[in-house]
DNA sequence: CATGAATGAGTGTTCATTCAT
DNA sequence: CATGAATGAACACTCATTCAT
């Protein structure tokens, strides 16, 4: 039941090891690190860069990927214990500080994946993750902790759009601030005038 | 005791066209645009931009610079309709879609502040803009429409946070969202744990 | 007395496979295909294209060879059918004719070879060339159809310098152009002056 | 009456310097000489070459050009002199030798013209270069020294198929024969089957 | 003071060749 | 003996910046 190719074991090593340097290159030295600098920091040449992954774009692509995949991976896991009791609305708000976490560790690869046009989610695991989130949610409606309005693609925006390069306190008092539009949706917009 | 150097009329009317033109290709064709294509847009060499602004850095951040004077302007004419009676809230709602509004016409500029480190305001222009918007958050405190824990940072952060590069309807969404929690903030947090 | 070595049936397939690859790849391509291309195109691995070849230029070498012994091949061949009572002149133009066409079809190659330094002509089919053809030319001057300064280097002029990349049209005009020389030499040349 | 733009003296000298440059190290190093390399040799940087030729098919364009505006020139001179009574087949004969001997020098720089697919005439060019020679073609038919068959393009093709790479003795010899077409064409062809 | 030609380090990418598996 | 992963020197081209005109 493996992947289309066994893949040599050297390979597979090789292939981790630029993930690795990838990501920790983007991270520390932002969106435009040289290929080069990839390669060296994983200790391989840069034509071995490119039998991975053909492009730059591809090989930020995978970073984001594997990012994508441990989000991904979280919500299913939330989904399933909410399956089994656990009160849907807790597990959105630790998924939230959690989701927001890593992506504040990775913030830079998303940057560069914007500057690149990479894609963050592939279409598989944007399916899987909408259809974990979609049940969590209708739980905590159901339980009167969501307001109804909410949607997956709400918490999608928290995830694109939290303050990934700011201080943990920065990131968790804006977490508080946009949880709220969760529960409680500002009846008074635009009321003022 | 006006300006350090008169400035010769001509050069007036260059810093302007460099201004932006700086704006609009950045906008158009994104953070990487060559100081070339700026420097044709303006219809000057490129020998005068940098005359004008020492290096690309100094161009983006004086960009940005015009861009943060607009905002920190409105939020000065809220502050005086607040000192004039305006409703504090109705004040901050608009301002609020306003800026995310003008954030999102300047996206690419932004990103390309980013790329280039250069910074989003000036100390002075923080310092007015800090103080006009405290003044409408107290108001609006006052008048029990605004949670008292809300600071002029909150309102930074949701400039700064803000999806500009989404489409109106999911900006608007975004900021119904982020608003609410300006008013009533999840005491449930963390509750359900 | 065979080969220096036996070669293994499977090994004779595979330089069979390589080659046709080589010369399909080239000709659709270009003198600039990779090597891995020629690979994949043969169904082997590059390491195994080395091993028969060591050196790119090696391969197309080798392919040009094949195109060259079969021009070789057709030359015999129409030598002995003069041998055998053919009109010399006749075979002299059906040979012009045909291998002209099958430099058409291999053009790509030879510019590869050209590229690479490659060699067109072993010796030793030179020299087979060369016979056949001088007994060809021998009799076609003796019939009076060929004048007599007509040498086998002038044929080896009109195979190299046929315009391969034009159109048959093209080709045919130039066929006609050229063996006319062959024919009858411009006694004006430089006359007019 | 200048061209559209006056051009910097010393831009106008390093115009010459990389065309001269070009066109000696594709002569020597052939068509796959790197950018840098005619850089160094013209004593500029590479930046130098791109800003006057933004790509390298333009630049061996340039060449090729140079190279083509000579010819063009011979020919219109030729025509001139038929029209002031020398005798036109003379002129084509002692065209042909020249063209050849042209074309010779800058063989490579053809090659490296065909690599890039870069054109070989400008319209401008094709058309006085057509003109000129239909006159003289007329005049050399008029004066029964030509046969009424041959166009231009056999011209053309004679320019373009000469074996420029080989000793002058072959390149005399190949014209004798080629020329021997355009006076008297093989009736025979195919006659002896 | 403006111009725009020149600079040259740097970028992503390719490809002939080698060699561990 | 075949495989295909790894190598790394090249290459065409870009672009922020400098400086002669």
């Amino acid at each position: 039941m493996a992947g289309s190719r066994p893949l040599r074991a050297d390979a597979v090593r090789n292939r981790t090891k630029i993930l690795a340097a990838a990501r920790e290159q983007i991270t520390r030295h932002g969106p435009d690190v040289p290929m080069d600098a990839i390669a060296e920091a994983a200790g391989v040449a840069v034509g071995t860069l490119y039998r991975h992954f053909p492009t730059k774009t591809d090989l930020v692509g995978a970073v984001i990927a594997e990012h994508s995949e441990i989000i991904t991976g979280e919500i299913e896991a939330a989904a399933a214990r909410v399956g089994e009791g656990s009160r849907a609305m807790a597990e959105i708000t630790r998924l939230a500080e959690r989701t927001v976490e890593a992506s504040a560790r990775d913030r830079s690869v998303k940057a560069a994946a914007q500057t690149l046009g990479a894609a963050h989610w592939t279409e598989q695991q944007e399916e899987r993750f909408r259809g974990a989130m979609e049940r969590i949610i209708a739980a905590a409606v159901s339980d009167g902790d969501l307001h109804p309005d909410v949607t997956v693609d709400d918490f999608l925006m928290l995830i694109l759009t939290a303050p990934t390069d700011q201080e943990p306190a920065v990131r968790d008092r804006w977490l508080t601030l946009f949880l709220a539009g969760f529960t409680v949706q500002s009846r008074e917009r635009n009321a003022g005038d």
